[in-house]
Formats: structure tokens, sequence, C-alpha cells
DNA sequence: CTTCTTTCTCCACATGCAGGACAAAGTTTG
DNA sequence: CAAACTTTGTCCTGCATGTGGAGAAAGAAG
């Protein structure tokens, strides 16, 4: 079960295995350009990874007039997990050494059912995975739950969303499990780097990653790095206060922007429109479920429905406040707005984009998109493949 | 006129120069437990310091047990310039290279008078410090102004509180003024360093340093470094919405924290309320100035004027709300509140705690001080040196 | 006064790396 | 098709740098 993966000597293999991951397949005389080493240097650092196994050579690359080079890539046989927690289920997928996602499984699952019964279910989904012949063993997992995180040792701390979490030693267990190197985040923070290495936000050094699932979070990036805050809770703006005197929140406060806009929030308030018969579309709908959720209004949405788009426009400019705030502050280079209720899309993000457009100033706004998410639900499952790579691909 | 300072050869003598600055003299016995060289490396890396007239020798240090150790300090006859331009003062201070301020002045000024007019102003204010014999020359000077700048370039940009400084090339032209290198930042970004380096804020990687002033303005420091955002603005909190329909600001928004609470707005309310007969205090003052200033604000509460002290407590719980959404935002290990107005003191720190307290997540506030700034009107300056301390002590 | 500790210098040795020479493999030109 | 030029990869030498030990210098402890 355990498989022992070599791990780079020095950070100019660390180097060396990055851009391999990130660039695909390369020749030999490519790498120099990019790494600035000298040729004898070059050869006796790839000639050791070629050694450890982490890297195989991979034919000829096509003459760049003169004597055509070797093309080396990273061991097609390496495999990286990447589970992503949310509130409500759990994906876990496969992927290669280049972070390409193999194999990918969803499973509805209540994070409330506590660490034990989730893990059995993970371990399962990776087991399944691995018996479709997709991998024989992973040489690492990264692993996001939706909550603040103390990164260093991948233990949850003080989840409100995640009763019996608490204190669980989610990167211990994992790694027993599986035999691997294991890393723990917070979901919102996969996701951006999920954003950041294969999606919108490619190439920006700071930029804003917001989810809005069961709750709403944020995470933050800068100069390409995850900023966690002081005791990891940093992005945690689902209870920043957007109504003096508003709704009630489950954290004691009142006016919190989660108790007025996120998946939980809107689904109430659809519920409460259907009942009221101010909704004819959402009302059918609630004859045949037993509860409205996110999706349903997103659906009624698309179908034309005055009521449910009014909901979104007037939950877009509550998030729409709240950005503008950070926006503001952070002065971002770009804004990215994913999670699950991304099919509520471009009436979303409109409503988004006038309430930032108009608060914030000039200098902060003039040249800063705001773009919905690339990569959909496995955002996080890359994410986290991402951070588990950054931490095999660097020096023991 | 221009003095040709020697500039470290390397990464090593760099993180020595910074030790002395940091630690003041110290023995060469003692710098080898501090960087992990050996101990024939150390000696080469000092003696090449020595030979360039950075660091000088400083007699024997006591006894650890053994033969006395050496000492070496940063070369006495070295001076740095921090100028803080505020909008309505100018500060310029001379330190020595361990950034201690040998001589301070201040000077009322209107930022709005233009760079020429700002810029002869600083420049007489150097030369009158050289004239006091505290320094023949300047080896880096550091220069903060109120309003966002392009960092890497040291020029302004659209300043809205200071027309005619948009595009104004500061680091280039105070260079050629003084001869020596120069580095520009904001005025915000320069109290944050500055409470870094001597003062509440050593030893925390990641703080939020608030400042009040004519507005109202915030640094973000980030792992130790200060974080800018991409465009040169972040941490420009004053424009943040307050109040929906609240007060009408020179931005064109409305209910702005700026137009709600900052010195400038202080003193329209202390005004207001000593016209309309509210304080007596306040309207004592009234009859021999002809406009009110925070500081009359502060004198006022500082008497036990309950209008005065309202005030502030109304003003503190606006910049509360403002900080709880920053606090759960960003999670940082410390708060300090600095700037023009400190004098407000434990009345408007109180009023900000008990909101932010209240608003933010326990995880993130429970270990959070929130605290005055240390340095008062010298905490710029400091910082200003800080900076082009540490540019002239890195490698060319 | 002797012994031990600490500091500092000097030196021999190992290591690591750059850069040139050269061979191998292709392309282009006449 | 041959000659000339380009590019790539390997080998090797020389230089630079850094490590760690030996030993001298300076002081503390007994």
């Amino acid at each position: 079960m355990r498989r022992m993966t070599a791990r780079p000597e020095n950070t100019h293999q660390a180097r060396l295995l990055r851009l391999l991951r990130d660039n695909g397949s390369n020749s030999r005389a490519q790498l120099g350009d990019l790494v600035d080493l000298s040729r004898s240097k070059l050869a006796v650092e790839v000639d050791r990874l070629l050694e450890t196994g982490l890297v195989v050579a991979d034919g000829l690359a096509p003459s760049r007039g003169g004597r055509r080079s070797h093309n080396i890539r990273l061991a097609p046989t390496l495999r990286f997990l990447g589970v992503d927690i949310g509130a409500t289920s759990i994906d876990v997928a496969v992927t290669n050494a280049e972070l390409e996602v193999l194999g990918h499984l969803n499973q509805p699952m209540d994070v409330r059912e506590g660490p034990v019964a989730v893990f059995e279910q993970v371990l399962a989904m990776a087991a399944k995975l691995r018996a479709s012949g997709l991998a024989e063993g992973f040489d690492g997992a990264g692993i996001g739950v939706p909550g603040p995180v103390r990164f260093p040792e991948g233990v949850p701390v003080a989840p409100p969303i995640m009763p019996g979490w608490d204190g669980f030693p989610v990167r211990e267990a994992l790694s027993q499990e599986l035999g691997c190197p294991v890393m723990v985040d917070n979901d919102v923070n996969l996701m951006a780097m999920g954003e950041m290495h294969a999606g919108v936000a490619r190439s920006v050094g700071d930029f804003l990653c917001v989810k809005i699932g069961t709750g709403i979070g944020c995470g933050i990036v800068v100069g390409g790095e995850v900023y966690r805050g002081t005791t990891g809770s940093a992005g945690d703006i689902g209870h920043i206060q957007v109504e003096p005197e508003g709704r009630a929140c489950v954290c004691g406060n009142r006016g919190c922007l989660e108790a007025h806009f996120s998946g939980a929030a809107l689904a109430a308030d659809a519920e409460q429109a259907a009942r009221e018969g101010r909704s004819a579309h959402l009302a059918a709908r609630l004859e045949t479920v037993e509860r409205l959720t996110a999706e349903d209004v997103s659906a009624a949405a698309a179908a034309g429905d005055p009521v449910a788009l009014e909901l979104i426009r007037a939950g877009g400019k509550r998030l729409g406040q709240v950005i503008a705030g950070l926006v503001s502050f952070f002065n971002p280079g770009l804004v990215v707005i994913g999670g699950g209720v991304t099919g509520l899309g471009h009436t979303l993000l409109a409503s988004v984009r006038t309430q930032v457009y108009r608060q914030s100033l000039p200098l902060a706004t003039g040249n800063l998109p705001i773009v919905l998410g690339e990569l959909g639900p496995a955002a996080g499952a890359i994410g986290a493949a991402r951070l588990i790579s950054d931490h095999v691909f660097s020096p023991a």
C-alpha cells in the first residue's frame, strides 16, 4: 500500500518538477532556457531526477534548427488524490502528475455526520477510483474541509458547520490510511488554488476567490500564495454585517452576509416566496419536492421567474456591498466567483459588478475583472491536488 | 553632495547588516550564533563589510566565559532621512543606521500646495537638520505621501487629496536633489513599517495598521512585508460604505467611513455641535479659533465634555464596524490604531474594541489585541527610514 | 599557576559549478 | 550529395567557495 515517492533533493530539482507539472512534457533544451542554470548543472540535476524515477524520458523533441533534444516528463504513473469535502457533498478526483483529472466522483453527504463517517466515504470513493484502474496507489493527497484549518498541523479548528471535527487529526489519519503525504486546507483556499493553477486566475498574483455554497467564504491569494491568516480563519466573510438590524444568524449576531445571501438563505427565501404565493414557478416546484434548494432558484431564474430573479439580484447586491469593501481594502487584480450556486450565473454577476463598480474607487476597480470560476465543481479537487503536489515537489 | 554608500555584495552581508540595524552593536561571536554560517565564512564576510566601511569595529564585548569577542557596529556616520508628508503637515527626521531618531522637525503645510512647494519645504527642513550638525549627507531617504503610490517607480497615482501630484516623479526628483537612493510609499504603509520596526508590532507577522488623520487608511502587513495591492491602492478603507444612505462624501458616493468619521468629519461635527449650542466646551473653544479641529474634540473629551465623548464613541463604533469586517476577512494577529487623532485615545479604542469583539467571530478575535500605536507622530518618519534602509541593506 | 573555555585565524581539503572543447545529430545551402 | 552551419549533449579542467580541524590568543575558574 505504502508508496515511497521520491522527493527532490534541492530547490533546482523542485523548480524543474514544477515546470514539468505546469508546462507538461518538455525538452531538456527548453528547460535550460527557462531555469538559468549552466548546461552541465542542468544535465546533472535532470539525470538525478531520472534516477529517482520522478521523471522519465519521453522521446525526442522536434528540431529547433539543429540536433533534436530529448524530451522528459513527470513519471506517468504518479497519482495525486484531490478531496473536496463540502457541507453537503464530497468530491474526489484522481490526477496525474500534471494535475489533469483522470477520474472524478461526487457523492452527496452531510458533513455533520462527523469525521469517521465522512472518512469512510472518502476512502471508499478513493478505493473505487483505484479499482477502476486509474491508480495503483497515491503519491499524495490534498483534502479540503468547509471550515478553518490549522494549516501546519492539518487539523480543523472550531468549525461552526462541522460539529465533531474540531481537533480531529485529518492529516495524520488520512496519511495513515492512504500511506502517502497529505495536506489539509480550507475548501475555499483550495478552490482559489484550483483557479490559479488551471482556471481563470492563471498568471494573476493577487486575487480573491469568493465561494458561494451553503455558506460564503473567500480565498485570498497574495503574490501567488494562499494567505491563511493568523489562526487560519482568513477569508471568513460570511459573517460580515451587511444590515445593522438584519436577520438573525446562526452565529448569534444579526445581519450577517450569510444570513441574507448564501445557498441556505436563498433556499429559505424561495420557500417563503412559494408559500406566500408570490411565485407560481417556485410553488409548483415545492409541490414535487420537500425542500427547495439554491438550484431550484437557479432553474426558476433561467425560466424567467421574476421572483427568483429578484432574489438573485438582491443577493448579488448584498454580496457586491461586501466585495466592494474588500476590493477597496485589498486592491486585488481579479475577483473570481464560484461555488455551488454558479448556476445563478450572469444575473448574479451583473448585480455584483454593478455594486462593486459603483461603490469602490476607480483606481481599485479601473482594470478589475470580476468573473465566474472556470472549473466548476472540480475546482476544489484540482486545488487539493495542486496543494499536495506543491508539497511533494519541494525538498524534503 | 553625492555620497557613494557601499552596498552589500550578497545576501549574507545584507542579513548581517539588518541584524546590526535591528539589534545594535553586536559581537562577532553572537552574530555567529544568529546566522548559521561557518566561522570562517562569517569572518570573511565581516572583513569585507569592514573594508566597505559600512561596518566598523566597536571595542571588545564582555566575556562569555572565555576569550572576549570583538564588537562590530554599523558605521556611526551613516544617516537616513525619513520624510512623512501628511495632508496638513510635514515630518522630517534624521536617523542613524540603527534607525534611532537623532533629530525631528515638524512643519504645518497643506499638501495641496503642490509638489514643487512641498519639495522646497522638505529640502529646507533636511538642510536645516544637516546644518545643525546631525548629518553631513544622507545615505538614503524614505518618503511617504498621503495617497496611493506606484511603488516600483516611486510615483503617486491619482491621489484624490493631492491635486497636482499625479505622476510627479517623487523618487527621481528627490534622489537627484539629495544625491542618494530614495524610496516612496504611502504614508500609512510607512506608519505600519514604523510600528513593525520599533513599535507595538515588533515580532508580529500579519497585522493591520489603521491611521486616522484627515482621512482614514490602513496599512496591511503580510508575513512581515507590506502588501500594496495590484495598483498600490490597498488599504484604502476610507471609502468603504458604513451607512447605505449616509452622508455625501467627496468621492461622490454616500455613507463612506471617511464622511462619518475622520479628522475632517470630527471637526465638522464638533463645529456643528458648538453652533447648535449642544456643547458649552466646544462653543467656548470656537470663540477663540476660527475652525475647530480633531485636537479640539480630543481636548474637550479629556475635559469630560459629554458631546465630544459621544462624537468619539459614535465614530469608534463606525470604525469598529469596518475593522470588524476586515478582521473577519484578514484574520490579523494585531490591529494598531494610530494617526493624528491618537489623542482621542482610550475612549476611541474602547468603542472600537466593543464593536469588533461583538461583531467578529471568536476564532478571529480570540487572541486579537487592538492597541494604539506606540510611536506617535514619528511612526511615519521611522517607517520611511526603515523602508530605505531595507533597500540600502540589500544586494545591489 | 594550571586547566578549561571561548574566540579567532589559518590552512588543507572537498565540493560544486561554470565554461570551453568536442562529439553527435539535424538543417540549410550550393 | 557534400559542405557548412546550428543545436544539443557530454566530458573535463580550472576556479571559487565553503567546511572543518588545528592551533594560537585571550580570558575565566579553581
